[in-house]
DNA sequence: AAATGAAATGTAAACGTTTACATTTTCTAT
DNA sequence: ATAGAAAATGTAAACGTTTACATTTCATTT
């Protein structure tokens, strides 16, 4: 494997003017930078970047952590992140948690080992306390799903109003008795029942019926099954998620009823599937792409202002698609 | 940011001693190493790990490429591998080609400048050649989606007879009429095209209706209804992906026909959405978990045995998931 | 032809580790 | 007490770059 000393004594120069030439430098003469370019060429030489960042100090990598790819929600946030950052040359790159601590830990690690530049945090699933101690000292935003209280940029949307929002289609549908699958230790989901409540409060209902599942389709089936057999009152329905929306379609069609005609269902992410199943999932959208974007713009300047004064939070616009799922109440 | 130099001076021994303890030789006396842990405690001391890796010529971390997290097929694949790593102290990044060959050379530089040990491709976008000229390099292995003639090994299933156990599937019921969703330039679609039609030629059938689309829904929605248009006599259909095979469900429902009473369908991936869909999808399944496993096994031999004789390709078994999407013909 | 300034190139010291080899210290057996 | 072995520690040279600073070369002006 060639290095930068071959390459500068098969072209009669010293490495510091291979340096340039690698580098782009203007004072370098065109037969020189010739010449160089021939070495680099005939002896198959790539710079080694362990060299080359040690030296800067850099690595113009950049970290995004998420639980699982399973979830096609982030496909876009990512996106946004990756052109984002490619476009002042950062390289993005994922981690995956598997909401395992220990994971996450592991990946914190390349960013204290300097081995990549920064983080940026989808749902981490670390103790506040340890999350705020590593976010001091490194350069890191959450976005989308965050923990509060930890000092950092967030990019996210207004999940309370979000949770207000989906209450407030429903009611404005006539729906007066609405449950809510939700999602533990989940902040978004915490805010989005908040939001809700506050919504049915303003109509005088004090009861929000609850159930709690955990992202995956069986468990957003087991929630709305359970939900309607102990509510069978129950009309509509918001969960946190259109996996789980989805199952609760699934859920109460199993249990006779027929949506959007006797029980509607509203959702949130606006994936595909919430687009193909039949009804189609009347839900909650968020700018996935501008999100990723954001945060990816936060995090450089982060990574190359040293100086981070107060840590700007953004929450940008939801809308809810209106779709087939959800009905006025007869 | 402190060194290994200011802990080494903190505790009064040299930078030697401190790299011992770090790397946890035997060789060092009790006090001596508490010693040290307090100066790297007091310090709030991280070992950089680009000096480390420059001096090892090593980082413990490899990449997986593949086009974007969007297709959750892959999310069991990237699992296998990233556990398999795990065991053996590598750390797994993804990175998202977006199908686009710039971005894939960008990733691939990461491995000729030393800043990843090797890379597992998904499915890659460049040409063979080009492909070809760096895995003589540098560890790489093809996982699932794969491109012939390029010198790797190669975890995969066998395709060609996958796609001949979909058409024989759909022969025993009777179908005779029988049409293909395919994907263009993708070795594993080209291969079940021509299992498909060793099928159908073994029952004498010499014609097989292929319409092809880009594994997005609505790619796969168009072909349906292409397909059913031009060829209205048809009873059934294999789509090449679950995602264009619930889209075809859908076209084939949108023009009148009943799935399955009227109309087969049967996809390949057995997503969640093939679980989800109604009527669900009959699908063939591949063991993900196990495939990403073995392609990061493949790779750490790789990268671990200079010596890489000739390059073994695993094809493992694949299994159909007969479900409500396909029935007897009447 | 000399003086000047600009352009091109070179020298050598970093960057933070690890590790072969050398040296010192400690222990053991006599 | 001492030789010798074993254990602990230190020294210094890598690893492959970049870059401040120094030096040389070249063109331009007088």
């Amino acid at each position: 494997m060639a290095t930068i000393v071959d390459v500068a004594k098969r072209a009669g120069v010293s490495t510091a003017t291979v340096s340039r030439v690698l580098n782009g430098s203007a004072n370098v003469s065109d037969k020189t930078k010739e010449r160089i370019m021939a070495a680099i060429e005939e002896l198959n030489y790539n710079p080694n970047a362990l060299g080359r960042n040690l030296r800067r100090m850099r690595t113009g990598l950049v970290l995004v952590m998420l639980p699982s790819i399973s979830n096609s929600f982030f496909s876009q946030v990512v996106k946004g992140m990756e052109q984002t950052g490619a476009a002042q040359s950062y390289t993005t790159m994922l981690c995956t948690t598997r909401s395992n601590p220990d994971r996450e830990r592991m990946f914190l690690n390349l960013v204290r080992n300097r081995q990549a530049d920064g983080v940026i945090l989808i749902s981490s699933c670390l103790p506040a306390e340890e999350l705020q101690s590593f976010c001091s000292q490194y350069p890191v935003v959450q976005c989308s799903e965050f923990i509060p209280g930890v000092d950092t940029p967030v990019v996210s949307i207004d999940n309370e109003q979000a949770g207000y929002d989906a209450a407030q289609y429903l009611l404005k549908l006539g729906h007066r008795h609405i449950g809510m699958i939700a999602a533990r230790g989940t902040h978004s989901s915490d805010l989005r029942l908040t939001g809700c409540r506050r919504a049915l409060a303003e109509y005088g209902i004090a009861d929000c019926p609850t159930v709690y599942g955990n992202f995956t389709y069986q468990s957003g089936y087991d929630a709305a099954q359970q939900l309607l057999q102990e509510q069978p009152n129950l009309t509509a329905l918001f969960a946190v998620s259109d996996v789980m929306a989805c199952a609760a379609i699934r859920a109460a069609q199993d249990l006779g009823r027929r949506v959007p005609e006797t029980f509607s269902v509203i959702g949130c992410d606006n994936i595909m599937l919430s687009y193909i199943v039949h009804p189609s999932l009347t839900t909650i959208a968020q700018p996935r792409y501008q999100l990723g974007s954001a945060a990816m713009q936060q995090l450089i300047a982060q990574i190359e202002n040293e100086t981070q004064e107060s840590h700007n939070c953004i929450f940008m616009e939801h809308t809810i698609i209106g779709r087939e799922s959800t009905a006025a109440i007869l």
